[in-house]
Formats: C-alpha cells, sequence, structure tokens
DNA sequence: ATTGAAGACATTGTTAACAATCCTGTCAAC
DNA sequence: GTTGACAGGATTGTTAACAATGTCTTCAAT
C-alpha cells in the first residue's frame, strides 16, 4: 500500500500486553484501539461528509462505537478540537466545527504556502514505487468518477493531496496536510456549490504527469494553481451564510 | 500590546463560575489556569531552553507547579505531545523531545515553506501600529544582545517570527509557526554550536526594514535567506550527536 | 395556543481511589 | 566486589462514582 510510518512514534508504548494470554480469538480483536486511529477515523469521516458541520459527537456514541472508554474517546476529541476539526463547548458537548469565512481564509492560504512546496519536494523524491502509487490513486479517482461513487471520490480527491505529503516524506508537512485537507472538507460542505466535487482531477492527472516528466516546478505551479482553482469555486464573499448576526442587526434600529 | 485573539475559541467555555462566591481575595487567584495557557508556558520554557531535551516533566511536578489537578496536567501533556514537543513514554512520563537529524530537517523544510509566505503576507497586510510593534520589539532583541542577556535574546528571536505570523493574521500559520518555532529551539539546543544564538538580529532588522518601504517580496526573499542560514549552521551531518547506536556499533565486531 | 416554570433525565466534567508499571535500594550469593 | 533477585516506594494509567450543567417534557397559567 506505501505508507510512511510516522506520527505514533512519539506516543510510543502500548505494549501489547493482551496479545501474551493466548485464549481464543488469538490473533483478532486483541488490539487495543489507539486514540490516532480514532483520530483518523473521524479525519475520514468529515473528508467523505458523512459528518458534515455541526454533528454532535456525544462520547457516550463514540464508545460504542469504537469500544472504548470514556477517557479514551475524550482524549481524541481533545485532540481533534486542538487541530480545529471539532469544536469544544464546555457542558455542551463536541461539534464537528463549522469554519467561518475567516477561517476557510486561513485554511486555503496554508495550504498555497504548504502545498506547491509539498508538490515540488515530491516530484523531487519519490520513488518509482511511489509514482506507481500514485498513478494507482490518481485511476481509483477517474473509476470513483466514472461509477458516480461520489463519496469515495471525494475521499480519493482529499487523499490525493495528503499522498503527495507521503512522497514528499516530511512528516510534519503530512501532519499540517492531514488537517488542512479535513478542514477543507467541511469549508466545501458549507461554502461549496451543492454537488460539486472539490478537485477537478484533470489537475490531478496534470500533476502526475509532472512526476513522469519530473518536472518539479511544474508540479508546483500545477498545485498552486489548483487550490486557486479550488478556492475560487467557494462561496466566501456571503457574510455569514447561516447563523445571521443578531447583535448587528439589532443594536440600533435607526440605522438599520 | 497587540496580540489578535485566536486559539482558545474553539475550547470555549469556563465561564468563572467561581467568581460568583465574592469571599476574600474576590479577583485574583479566582482565574482558572487553561489547558492552552500551561501549554503556552511549556512552550515558552522550551524556547527560553530552560527545558532542554531530554528532560522529565512528571505530572506531580507540574501539578503542584501549575496548581491544578492531575487530569489538567494530563491534557496538557496530551497536546504538547500532539505538537512533538513532548515524548510520552507509556508508564515512564513526558520528556522534552529530542528531535533527530530527519525530524530537525523536516522542520526547517516546513519553516522554509510556510515562514517566507507569513513574511510576505505580513508586510501586506500590517497596520501600521503593528509595525510599531515590531519595531519596538526589534528594540527589545538588540538590547538583549547589548546586555548580554542570553536568554532573552533567544526567547525574542524565537517570538519575532511568532510575532511575523500575527501580523500576517492567519491563525492556522500562527499556530504552525509557534509549534515549529518551539521545536526549533530544542533542534538548536541539540545541534546548534554551543553558545551561538539562533537568529542574527542583522536579518531581523532587515525584514524590518523591508516593513517600512513595504517590500512584500523582499521580506520574503529575507525570511527564506535568513532560515537558510540557520539551518547551515547546525550540525546536522552527525549522525546521533548522542545516544550512540550501540545496535550498528556493536554488530559484527570485524566491520567497526 | 403560547409562555413560563419545574422537575426528571441525559450528558459532560471532575475527583479520587485503585491497578499496573517502573525505578531504586538493599541484600544475599558467588 | 560484582551481579542478580527481591521488596518497597514512586509514578503513571485506568476505572468508577459523583458533581455540575444542560436539555427536554410536562403542566399550569394567562
Amino acid at each position: 500500500m506505501f505508507s510512511i510510518p510516522l506520527e505514533k512514534a512519539h506516543i510510543s508504548g502500548r505494549q501489547e500486553n493482551l496479545a501474551m494470554k493466548l485464549e481464543k480469538t488469538d490473533i483478532l480483536s486483541a488490539e487495543e484501539i489507539a486514540e490516532e486511529d480514532i483520530v483518523e477515523r473521524i479525519f475520514e469521516a468529515v473528508i467523505d461528509q458523512q459528518l458534515p458541520p455541526g454533528t454532535k459527537l456525544s462520547e457516550s456514541a463514540l464508545c460504542e462505537a469504537f469500544g472504548v472508554g470514556r477517557m479514551r474517546i475524550r482524549r481524541s476529541l481533545l485532540l481533534l478540537a486542538s487541530r480545529e476539526v471539532i469544536e469544544l463547548h464546555a457542558n455542551k458537548g463536541a461539534y464537528v466545527a463549522s469554519p467561518s469565512v475567516k477561517q476557510a481564509r486561513e485554511v486555503f492560504e496554508a495550504r498555497l504556502a504548504l502545498e506547491p512546496t509539498i508538490a515540488r519536494l515530491a516530484v523531487q523524491r519519490a520513488t518509482p514505487e511511489g509514482i506507481a502509487t500514485l498513478k494507482e490513486h490518481l485511476e481509483m479517482e477517474f473509476a470513483a468518477h466514472r461509477t458516480n461513487q461520489r463519496r469515495d471520490a471525494i475521499r480519493l480527491s482529499g487523499q490525493f493531496h495528503t499522498l503527495m505529503a507521503q512522497l514528499a516524506g516530511n512528516a510534519v508537512m503530512l501532519r499540517m496536510t492531514k488537517e488542512l485537507v479535513t478542514r477543507s472538507s467541511l469549508i466545501i460542505g458549507i461554502f461549496g456549490a451543492p454537488g460539486v466535487t472539490n478537485c477537478r482531477d484533470d489537475d490531478h492527472a496534470a500533476i502526475v504527469d509532472a512526476f513522469l516528466s519530473r518536472d518539479d516546478k511544474l508540479a508546483e505551479t500545477i498545485m498552486r494553481e489548483h487550490l486557486h482553482h479550488i478556492e475560487k469555486h467557494l462561496d466566501l464573499e456571503v457574510q455569514s451564510k447561516r447563523s445571521v448576526d443578531l447583535v448587528g442587526l439589532f443594536r440600533h434600529p435607526k440605522n438599520r
């Protein structure tokens, strides 16, 4: 599958003491689910738009879903909040974030700073196997589009960008990209035209071509334009699409 | 002081229920210390090099230091670990991170992707007050150097970079910059020549000049060269400066 | 019929006790 | 004297009970 073993290292430990007692079902289900796995799963559900902005993530439901204790869920939610993928409201619970227009601009500004560089580095460093993985991924994207698998198409579009960060071989930038791609899904869910897919895979195909010709500068340029293109197709002009600004609306009735 | 009110929003709540009971010491100490405050304090202590790599951060000590319960400390440590500023070893505790050569390269690669863009945006967007704050900051840097306040000089050098991110007005990039600057302090502590300061303030001064002439491209270029300069002055060639690779050392005695 | 209050219920936040693991110092054996 | 085992203490990890807050339903009053 091609994956770089990163993260998880700094929260090491978690030795399988359970794997020792070789009872029934020796192999399966002995695996403990770690916080990062939960975080990763929720990231992907957000990317899939299976968890739209504002969705409540109740602790008990998550405990049941992942089959873990409340403490672990709580830690996972804290990590998700620190990435601004969810919002933690005191005594009210966790909700999938609803990025504001300002936050949306910030996310894309950060992506424009990071991802063109990532694309350039990825082209410089990608191994032949990495490029093969990328081509396979592109094929899957096309297939999802052909067969109208909307959810798969969205997920694969996002994963294309994180895959680039993996090929660039930089764990820090990969982590940042995952966060930004996930938040982008929320942004597209709020400000995107309904029914439109976030990424044209034409652009993705062009980037893969840049890999084949090892043209790093070209990949960088395409990625920049690609991100610009995505942002341009958002409705970021509307001020506070939902949740009208009541304060501004009703202060000094004379001035409205 | 000029500060942008960001972060903390998404972990909102924490209403002062204690402030209600107006007993003695009505005003002070009613403030509860939040996780982010603890994280921020530890960030700064790491930047100051008061917490060198490998320092153990025991829960009980931190509880006493911050005057909070263990749960809050535990959450803070998790957040710090998710930023890779500390390492969490199961059943052993939290230790200030000791970045590897690979991680060091990754951090500076990320900074090179982010901070030149931040510098450009900051020049484009800085208000006159923001520029004044920047000039004051530069003065403080010079003062610290003149009076040989090494610790202050180091801290101010790092804060210059986060201040740039504040002037750029992008909360996402500000958060990333804080993380990267903090980790850079650890990296300089490990791989830097002893006694040398991490940033030349000549570069910082040149960047401030670019603000005055509103030359955003120049600021971007200087920042890029500045970061290159810092990285060049590190000993990243040595493999595992400390913690010798015993495995590689003692396998096949004939080959050593 | 709508509004407001009150109480039951559900969910989140905190604390404290307990369990598990690791570190350290002592002591016996060789 | 060095090495290994063992026990005690200290630290971390987990669980469960409890407290606090929010939410929802019911019901009465206007």
